[in-house]
DNA sequence: ACAAAAATGTTAAAATTTTAACGTTAAACA
DNA sequence: TGTTTAACGTTAAAATTTTAACATTTTTGT
C-alpha cells in the first residue's frame, strides 16, 4: 500500500507536536464511548481554534464527515498510523537512577506500544540489580541487545555529562531515535532523531508563568 | 527595585521555552570554568542560529560585551532572575505512582530550587507509606499544606481521569502553576499556568521521527 | 594612540504558523 | 424528494517567529 504522496511528504514540526494530543483525545473519547468529535469540540478541549485543528488533520490520511465531524476510532487509527505508533516500538533505557527506574516501571508506555527490552547502567553497583521485570545490564551488553532486538529508540536518563557518549553508543549500535531526559543538548547524525523530554525546563517555564502576576 | 519596563513586559512563549536551555548551558559552562560564551557558540551547541540567540537574550535584563560575548555567570544569574528561579519555589506532588515517586526522589529538581514539601495520593493503601524522606499524605490534607507552606506549584502525576479534579483542588487551595505529567488537558483559570511535561507525546513525536527515513 | 576585528544589539526581511473566511459536502428532517 | 444546515476542507490573510544584514561598540595588538 503506497503511502499518500501528499500527506506523507513532510508534516511541519509544529503540527507533529500536536498530533499526539489529538491521538490522546481520540483515544479518551473512544474509550468513553463517544463516536464522533468535531474540530470545534477538539479545539475547545485542547485550547486551540477549530481552524488549527482542521488544518492539522488535513495532513493525515483521514477524512472527516460533513455534519458529523471525525469518527473517534477512525481518527485514532489514522493518527497512530501517521505517527508510526500503530505497531510496537522496541526501546532500551540507559540510566537506572530514580527517573530511569520509574520509566521502566511505568507500564503506560508499554500499553501505548513502547516496549522496553532492556535497562542499562554503567555503575557496577547497579548492574545485576532488578528493576521490575528487568535485570540491569552493563554498558558492554548494550550494542548486542540493540542489534539482536532491532531496538529503534533509546531513552537516556543518565547524568548530563554522560549523555552525549551514551547517545553516541546508542546511535552506533543502530538506534534511530533518542528520548533525552537529561538537560544536555545531544548531537546526532542527520538520519537520527532526538526529542528532549524537558522536565526541568518545563518546571522553569512554569516558574516564569507563576512569577508574572 | 522597579523591573525594567521593556524587558519585563512580556516575553513571547517561543522565547520563554528556550530560556531554560540557555540557563542550563550557562550553568554547565560556568561549572566547567568557562567564563565567556558567544551567541554563535551557544547557537551551535543548542542547534539554533546566533541571530535567534541574540534576539532571545535581548528580552532579558542583561548585556553582552563586544568582542567577548556573554559572561556565563552573569547570564546564568540574569536568566534565573527572569525565569523566577533565583529563589526556592515550593511544590507539592500529587500521585505517588511510579512516576510521582521518581520525581520525589530525583534530587536534581531540589538542587535547582524546586522544593517539594509534600507528596499526596488518594489511595488509602499508599497513604502513610514512605517515599524517600516523605510520608504520603491523603488528599484531605492537601489544602492545608498548600496554604500553610504557601505552595506555588503542583506536580500532577495521577491517572489521567483524575487529573482535572486534582488540578481544581490544587488551584482552589492556592497553587498558581501546574506541571501536568498526565495526558489529560487541564483547564485552569486565566491567572494560573499549566505546563505539560509531554513524556508520552515526546515518545510519539519520536516515533514519527524514526519512521520517516 | 590608532587601526583592525570580533561580537553585540537592532532593524528589517523572510519564513512559518495561526486564524479567519467561505465554498462544498452530506446528514437530517419536513 | 428537496431544503436546511452543521461541519469539513481549502484558500488567503494576519500574526508570529526566525533569519539575515549591518551599524556600533570595545577589546586587542601594533
Amino acid at each position: 500500500m503506497e503511502p499518500d504522496a501528499i500527506t506523507s511528504l513532510k508534516i511541519p514540526g509544529s503540527v507533529v507536536r500536536r498530533l499526539p494530543r489529538y491521538l490522546t483525545q481520540a483515544q479518551h473519547l473512544r474509550q468513553e464511548g463517544v463516536e464522533w468529535v468535531s474540530s470545534l469540540s477538539l479545539a475547545e478541549t485542547l485550547g486551540l481554534t477549530s481552524s488549527t485543528v482542521r488544518q492539522d488533520l488535513s495532513h493525515i490520511d483521514f477524512q472527516g464527515v460533513s455534519k458529523r465531524g471525525y469518527s473517534t476510532a477512525g481518527l485514532e487509527g489514522a493518527l497512530a498510523r501517521t505517527l508510526g505508533v500503530d505497531h510496537d516500538i522496541t526501546c532500551v533505557l540507559v540510566g537506572a537512577g530514580n527517573l530511569g527506574r520509574a520509566l521502566a516501571l511505568h507500564d503506560e508506555f508499554g500499553r501505548q506500544g513502547f516496549k522496553i527490552v532492556g535497562v542499562f547502567d554503567s555503575a557496577p553497583a547497579v548492574v545485576g540489580k532488578k528493576v521490575g521485570r528487568f535485570t540491569v545490564q552493563g554498558m558492554t551488553e548494550l550494542a548486542g541487545v540493540v542489534r539482536e532486538q532491532k531496538v529503534e529508540i533509546g531513552i537516556i536518563s543518565v547524568p548530563h555529562e554522560a549523555a552525549q557518549p551514551v547517545a553516541d553508543q546508542l546511535i552506533t549500535a543502530g538506534v534511530r531515535g533518542l528520548l533525552n531526559l537529561t538537560t544536555a543538548h545531544l548531537l546526532v547524525p542527520a538520519e537520527a532523531s532526538v526529542v528532549d523530554a524537558r522536565v526541568l525546563a518545563s518546571l522553569r517555564e512554569l516558574a516564569y508563568g507563576v512569577k508574572r502576576r
